[in-house]
RNA sequence: GCGAGGGUUGCCCAGCCCGGUCAAAGGCGCCGGACUUAAGAUCCGGUUUCGAAGGAAUUCGAGGGUUCGAAUCCCUCCCCUCGCACCA
């Protein structure tokens, strides 16, 4: 067959679609080779595949396809995600024709109106979306193994998640608690964050509330600092706030508090149960003494006009040692009367409490913080400055002083987990949450923290459970290694995650089947899946995976025999599933994009810690970032969107990955742009071309035949492409990598063939079309199937290797001597205006030459410098005729070469090639691009030179005259 | 606020770890030229400023500092993006 003379991406890549699943290529079988297990994580399908996904899953392919090329045997398998409430949302808002939804799924997902009206039913959506998604991952030429797909609602994953979960709760890794939520009184509901009206952005944080007692009643105090507790000089109460006094129950204890009206109402959603008792008024509670807990000491309670009902629990500790508030407030009573509320004593009398050491200030940094602000009263805006800059000072630098007890020495910024459990133990502090703003729901009703009970949680704050992940992350490779740090600072911060659910799609919790389990934490350990699912195409029945079956094949656990005999499965097909896990596991490469380190990535690494054993946990993870759509964000369900097929249909297979691996490395992000992409065309247009004239020409290896000095520069230059783009391919650097292997050596080739070169042109060929075929698949195919002297898939070839004996630094430096000095000559002719009638080119004399040498030699050994040089040329009677000159050229060689890089340097002393010489054979060239007579000579020797410029040359610096 | 990443020549971005050939790779855009009946594609050149001999000057978020020498190292500041959870 001949090549079509344009490029068709649609006809090439359709074919060789068709011929890689007819010819099985990619369906990996464990063999003798060392294999390559590499995953990205499979897709949701709550709509079509979109640019994210094409970054994603085309890098994933990259590196299957390298490493496929580099000998090893590689398994990429794909699946669908479809558990949770999405879906089920999805298929809600498309029955009732939901307007904003009709329109994005059928303008940016492209679903025909009469398909997507049809699309009510989770069932539906999931069965069409997966069949849309798989069309669509090999329209692109992924390099999946699609015997192993799967669904997460398969009743066969069902029982693959259930052996896990019980695993899992036999290991006392989940357990039950409470939670907190945003949730709605009206709705008598949790609110999600497309349901809030107002406070989006809100978060909810735990206070931990003090109980100060007074006559056997509790006045709790929220507060975020509670080692303050220990500073405490008086408590505000706000006199014009309503205060309510409660019966509050616990399965421990039965307590009376008193607190603000909105506290009480809060109060009634937490896991507590609260009796109302009566109505007080905060003035009934101003002026009183009441008990800290903490230090036993007892402190009077003050009026607080700033004091909010609606924010904590209407009580407030006062600690004006560290709170520049609390210390204006108090100073503005020193001169007060307060008589009015009961109070007489002095309360300039109140001394300050301390407790905190922190660089930056002295005794009382609330104290120095409002003098150096210049804070006039608690009304002025600049306290909230100074209270800033205490907290931040203190929380970074501060430690505990000596009257904190045994917490003296503590960091203040390690101190509140620490206090706070204390105070829970010794039952005189809780935790009360409250939203960091105002969260309104959607119906117009104020939302409350509400705790959940009897929740199931996954126990990640286990610390033996951390510590194995951070174990397990100290031996992985984390791609790019910055991002180390930030997997390790998510797993510290990761608290124990709820993880059933009662809406969506899923696996019953084994356990307590009211529960479904959480979709993402059916989604941890499912790479160990894809190696059981090919066996399930065979008559394996669902009641068949029993877990004796998992345990023995996944574990290790017990005997073939035994698992054999609970299931009701072969032996050797047990014993088959046992080596293919044993082969292909652990996962080599988990590839991903950045927004799922801190929730899938961490689960993927704490359950697989979990449950197998060291040897198979995950070996190495990759991050790449995000892809917008001429600058904007892309969204599922408002849009723009570009999904994976239009942009295959409108642009090719082969043209859509390259643009989108050149666009942006690892955590960038891409933007994919109209005009990015054209150009892209362009490029893989002109990778065609040159490989059709090839072909046409009928050209065949001419490795074998007489070589030019630019044929083996190109030999040497391939070799520097090949080695940067293994380089970059081994860190998923995938933009450097086609940067070498295209753009770079797309530059050299055409430098090669205007210099003349023709006799390497099917070997660049040759090694250019395997270089290039992990990145643009299909189009590789078709080229490497019409050369001359290739058989068989490129896809399967080998991928070429740095191969140091072609590197050829005195063909390197006799090229860069040629352009160096074509490009002086075409400025000089830029420059003057010269129309050039004749060209001559002097190379420098032997003494300079021999001068120069011996200047690089003096280098190696480490001590040139000019007068050492000088010295050393002058004792040679060959030198001395050039006396007057050789000390200004010493000189300047030496500035030269001192400002050499290494390998400039290294380049320049191999240089052995007679510079005269080396210009000759390209004399043609000179010509030709000139367009007029050159002529080459040598400093020193009888030659045309009315102007003297010879004098001008230097070694690899040729002294040019033009006429 | 906390954590992570980033600000380079019209744009996208490389370089920064390991300071010197860095006016700074590559791509895009734009300008000019060749080819062509023409357009496109392709190829060549230019794209901070100055320059009638291959040169020089000023640049790498801002300001300081270290050094013979800084886009690269140190300090301070400004700005941008992302994540902060029970949602996939």
């Amino acid at each position: 067959m001949i090549m079509e003379q344009n490029y068709k991406p649609a006809i090439i890549e359709k074919k060789w679609q068709n011929i890689w699943s007819q010819d099985k290529v990619f369906e990996a079988e464990p063999d003798s080779r060392d294999k390559y297990f590499i995953t990205i994580p499979y897709p949701y399908l709550n709509g079509n595949l979109h640019a994210g996904h094409t970054r994603t899953f085309t890098i994933g392919d990259v590196i299957a396809r390298h490493k496929r090329m580099q000998g090893y045997n590689v398994l990429y398998p794909m699946g669908f995600h479809v558990t949770g409430t999405p879906i089920v949302g999805l298929a809600e808002l498309i029955a009732n024709r939901e307007p904003q939804t009709m329109e994005v799924y059928s303008k940016f997902h492209g679903i025909p109106k009469d398909i997507l009206e049809g699309l009510d039913s989770p069932e539906k959506i999931v069965e069409y979306f997966s069949v849309e998604a798989e069309k669509a991952m090999r329209s692109i030429g992924y390099s999946i193994d699609w015997r192993r797909k799967f669904t997460t609602t398969d009743e066969t994953y069902k029982k693959f998640i259930e052996w896990q979960y019980n695993l899992l709760y036999e290991k006392g890794l989940i357990v039950k608690g409470s939670h907190p939520v945003k949730w709605c009184p009206n709705d008598d509901n949790p609110v999600e964050d497309h349901d809030i009206l107002r406070g989006e952005e809100a978060t909810i944080v735990d206070y931990t509330l003090i109980k100060f007692t007074y006559d056997g009643m509790i006045l709790p105090c929220a507060t975020l600092r509670p080692e303050t507790t220990f500073g405490v000089t008086n408590l505000w109460i706000n006199p014009d706030v309503e205060y309510v006094k409660a019966k509050v129950k616990t399965d421990e204890y039965e307590e009376t508090w008193i607190v603000s009206e909105e506290a009480y109402n809060k109060l009634t959603y937490t896991d507590r149960k609260v009796e109302f008792i009566e109505k007080i008024s905060g003035l009934d509670i101003i002026g009183i003494k009441v008990k800290n807990p903490l230090t036993d000491s007892e402190v009077i309670t003050l009026p607080a006009s700033f004091v909010r009902g609606g924010n904590g629990s209407g009580v407030v500790m006062s600690v004006p040692a560290h709170a520049p508030y609390d210390y204006l407030a108090l100073k503005d009573l020193h001169d007060k009367d307060l008589s009015e509320y009961g109070i007489t004593e002095n309360l300039q009398n109140i001394q300050l409490i301390p407790l905190i050491d922190v660089p930056e200030y002295g005794e009382y940094p609330a104290v120095e913080a409002v003098e150096e602000f210049g804070v006039h009263d608690q009304n002025d805006p600049k306290a909230e400055s100074a209270t800033k800059m205490v907290y931040r000072r203190e929380f970074h630098g501060g430690t505990l002083k000596e009257n904190t007890g045994k917490y003296a020495g503590t960091k203040v910024s390690k101190i509140k987990d620490l206090l706070t459990q204390d105070l829970i133990d010794e039952k005189i502090g809780e935790i009360f949450y409250e939203f960091s703003e105002p969260v309104v729901c959607r119906c117009g009703t104020p939302c409350v923290v509400n705790m959940v009970k009897g929740q199931w949680f996954l126990n990640y704050s286990n610390p033996e459970w951390k510590d194995k992940v951070y174990r397990c992350i100290e031996n992985m490779d984390i791609i790019p290694e910055e991002l180390r740090v930030e997997f390790n600072n998510k797993v510290d911060w990761l608290k124990d995650k709820a993880c059933a659910r009662k809406k969506g799609l899923g696996t019953r919790l084994p356990f307590d089947k009211d529960w479904l389990i959480e979709s993402l934490g059916d989604s941890t350990v499912y790479m160990s899946y894809y190696i059981v699912a090919k066996f399930l195409s065979e008559d394996i029945k669902t009641e068949q995976l029993v877990p004796e079956l998992f345990d023995h094949v996944l574990l290790g656990k017990g005997s073939v025999q035994d698992a054999a005999e609970r299931s009701g499965i072969d032996a050797s097909v047990i014993e088959s599933m046992r080596e293919d896990f044993n082969y292909w596991y652990p996962v080599n490469l988990r590839s991903s994009g950045k927004d799922l380190i801190p929730n899938h990535l961490l689960f993927f690494l704490f359950h697989h810690v979990a449950i197998f054993k060291e040897e198979n946990w995950p070996r190495a993870i990759a991050i790449n970032g995000f892809v917008s759509l001429e600058g904007q964000k892309m969204s599922k369900s408002k849009g723009p969107l570009l999904t994976l097929s239009e942009a295959v249909k409108d642009y090719g297979a082969d043209i859509s990955r390259m643009y989108i691996l050149s666009s942006a490395e690892q955590t960038q992000d891409a933007d994919w742009k109209n005009s990015g992409i054209e150009s892209a065309r362009r490029q893989v247009d002109r990778f065609y071309h040159f490989a059709k004239d090839t072909i046409d020409t009928k050209c065949t290896s001419g490795a074998c035949k007489e070589k030019q000095l630019i044929d083996r520069w190109i030999q040497s230059r391939l070799q520097q492409r090949i080695s940067e783009t293994n380089e970059a391919l081994k860190s998923i650097r995938t933009r450097q990598a086609l940067q070498n292997s295209f753009f770079l050596l797309l530059n050299d080739v055409k430098w090669y063939q205007r210099r003349g070169g023709k006799t390497l042109q099917y070997d660049i060929l040759d090694t250019w079309v395997r270089l290039m075929a992990p990145f643009t698949p299909h189009i590789c195919e078709e080229i490497w199937s019409e050369m001359e002297e290739t058989q068989g898939y490129v896809s399967l070839e080998k991928y070429p290797e740095y191969d140091p004996q072609f590197i050829d630094r005195d063909a390197e430096a006799g090229e860069e001597l040629i352009g160096n000095t074509f490009s002086d000559v075409e400025e000089i002719i830029k420059v003057t205006g010269i129309k050039p009638q004749k060209l001559v080119l002097y190379t420098a004399s032997q003494w300079k030459s021999e001068a120069f040498k011996q200047a690089l030699e003096l280098q190696r050994q480490g001590d040139l410098n000019p007068g050492i040089l000088i010295k050393k040329l002058m004792q040679d009677p060959e030198m001395r005729p050039y006396g007057k000159e050789v000390p200004k050229f010493a000189k300047k060689v030496v500035d030269d070469i001192k400002a050499m890089k290494e390998d400039k340097f290294e380049m320049v002393s191999g240089f052995d090639l007679d510079e005269k010489e080396t210009l000759k054979e390209a004399i043609n060239f000179f010509e030709k691009e000139i367009g007029c007579e050159v002529q080459i000579a040598r400093e020193g020797e009888e030659t045309y030179d009315p102007e003297k410029k010879a004098r001008f040359a230097a070694p690899m610096r040729p002294a040019i005259y033009l006429e």
